[in-house]
DNA sequence: CGCTGTCTTGAAGCGTTTCAACACAAGTGG
DNA sequence: CCACTTGTGTTGAAACGCTTCAAGACAGCG
C-alpha cells in the first residue's frame, strides 16, 4: 500500500523543506516563495516525523511548540465535548499543517490529531519559526492569508448550525464535488466522520443519505462514491 | 448616554493612530509595542469613521479593502443562513477588529456588521497594511496571535454544537462572569442576541434560563444581570 | 406617555437522537 | 485464500428536545 502512495506523488518535485528521498508538497502553501538560500536555512531546523495508521500525532492536554505541516497522508482533527462525543473539526491534506495556537502563546492542544494512513509530517520549532517570520516578513503574510480563509470557513460553517441537517449535507456534497472536480467523487472521509463533522449521529447520516437518493437527488455507488444528480434541487434544499 | 462612554474611558491614554480628542485604545492589542515614529507613520494611513446605534458598518456582499479597528463602542457581527435566519458570530469590543479576509485575498464581505451602540473604527487600507506588515514584521506576528486565538475559539465553539442548549447555555454563562470578573454580571447582548449566538431561539433561551433558575444554578435579576448561585452544578450539565 | 421591539409562557408538531439488531466491508492470522 | 474478528454502515421504533406559532407581559426609547 506504500507503492501505491508513492506512485500517486512520483510526478511531484523533490522536498524544499525536509530532506527526504520522496517526493514533498508541504512547503507550498506557506513557503514556495521563498529564494533557494532561504529555504535551505528553514530545512536546517525541520524535523520530519512518520506516522501509521490510527497513530496519534498529539493530544488534548499535550504541551505543544511546533508546528505540523502535513507532508504526505491525512490527519483528522478532532476534539472531545463535554459529554465525551469526538467532533471532527477538520481533515489535513499535503500542504496543510497545525499546531498553530501553540505558536504565538505558551498553551497545550485542545484537540487530538490522528494519522488517517500513512503520514508524515514536519515539524518546526516555535522558537525557530518566530525567528523566520520576522527574518522574512513574507512568510507571515502567507500564514496570515491561510489563518483568515480558515476563520472565514470557521464562521461560515459556524452559521450552519442552525440549519436542518439535510441542509448541511446537500452543501457538504456540493462543496466536496466542487473542491474534488469531478462528478462521481468520493467522499474525503468515513461515514462515521463525516456524521461527526456535520453534527450529527452515523444513523441519521445514513437515513439522510438514503432521502436524498430516494428523491433523486444523488446516487451512492461502492466505496464512499457519490454521484450528484440534480445540484440545482439539492442546493434548493 | 455617549457622556457615560466618555466617562468610562476618560481614564485611558490619548490614541495612539487616530487623530481624535478622546482617548483611544483600539491600537493596543496590534500595534501598542511600536515606537513612536512607527505609530506616527501608520496614523497618517488611518481613516476614523463614526456609526450611530443600528448603523450598519458593511454588507454581506460589499467589497471590502480594509480593515475595521473598534475605536469606541460594540459592533455585532452576523451571517443570513440558507433559511434567511441571523446568526451571530461575535460581538467587537474596543481593541477588535474585522474585515481580516480581504486583507489578503480580493473578495466581499460574507457577513453583516451592525453598530450595537455609538461606534468608532479605525480603517486602514489593504494595501497600507500589507505595507506596514512588511516593513514592521513584529506587527504580524500580533495579528497571527490574534488569528490563532480566534481560530481556536471559533473550533471550540463548534465543537459544541451537538450538546444541549442548557449545556452551551451554562458554558456560555460561565465564562461571561470569567470575562467580567465579577459575580452579578450583566449578560453582553440582548436574550434575542445571545439565543442567535447559541444556535437557538429566543423562546428556547428564555425557558432553559427559567429552568436554570428554577432548579437554583443561577438568578436573573433586572438590566440582563444575572448571578451565578452554583457554578459547579451549571458545569455538570 | 405611548409606541415598538424584546421577552416570556403555553401547546402542538417536527426533526433528531437513541437503542437495538442486523448487514456489510476491511483487516488479521491461520 | 478463507474464516474470523472488528468496526462501519443501515434500518426500525420509541423517546426526547427543540422549534414554531400565537398571545400576552414587559422594557426601552422617542
Amino acid at each position: 500500500m506504500s507503492d501505491k502512495e508513492t506512485a500517486l506523488h512520483s510526478h511531484r518535485h523533490d522536498c524544499f523543506i525536509c530532506s527526504h528521498p520522496e517526493p514533498c508538497i508541504s512547503v507550498v502553501p506557506i513557503f514556495n516563495h521563498l529564494e533557494k538560500e532561504q529555504m535551505d536555512e528553514i530545512m536546517k531546523t525541520v524535523r520530519s516525523v512518520s506516522f501509521i495508521k490510527g497513530e496519534m500525532i498529539y493530544r488534548a492536554g499535550q504541551r505543544s511548540d511546533s508546528l505540523y505541516i502535513v507532508n504526505q497522508g491525512r490527519i483528522k482533527i478532532y476534539r472531545l465535548s463535554e459529554s465525551g462525543k469526538e467532533q471532527l473539526v477538520r481533515i489535513l491534506k499535503p500542504g496543510d499543517f497545525t499546531g498553530e495556537l501553540a505558536l504565538f502563546k505558551e498553551t497545550v492542544h485542545e484537540s487530538f490529531a490522528e494519522a488517517l494512513e500513512k503520514t508524515r509530517v514536519c515539524l518546526i520549532k516555535r522558537s525557530d519559526l518566530q525567528k523566520f517570520l520576522l527574518k522574512y516578513p513574507s512568510i507571515s503574510l502567507r500564514l496570515l492569508a491561510e489563518f483568515a480563509d480558515r476563520l472565514e470557513q470557521a464562521e461560515k460553517q459556524f452559521s450552519l448550525v442552525t440549519e436542518k441537517v439535510e441542509t448541511r449535507l446537500a452543501l457538504f456534497l456540493a462543496e466536496c464535488m466542487e473542491s474534488e472536480g469531478q462528478n462521481p467523487f468520493v467522499l474525503p472521509m468515513s461515514k462515521k466522520d463525516l456524521a461527526s463533522y456535520l453534527g450529527t449521529t452515523p444513523e441519521t447520516l445514513s437515513r439522510k443519505l438514503a432521502d436524498l437518493e430516494r428523491q433523486g437527488y444523488i446516487r451512492q455507488k461502492a466505496h464512499k462514491k457519490i454521484e450528484i444528480l440534480d445540484m440545482e434541487g439539492l442546493l434548493l434544499l
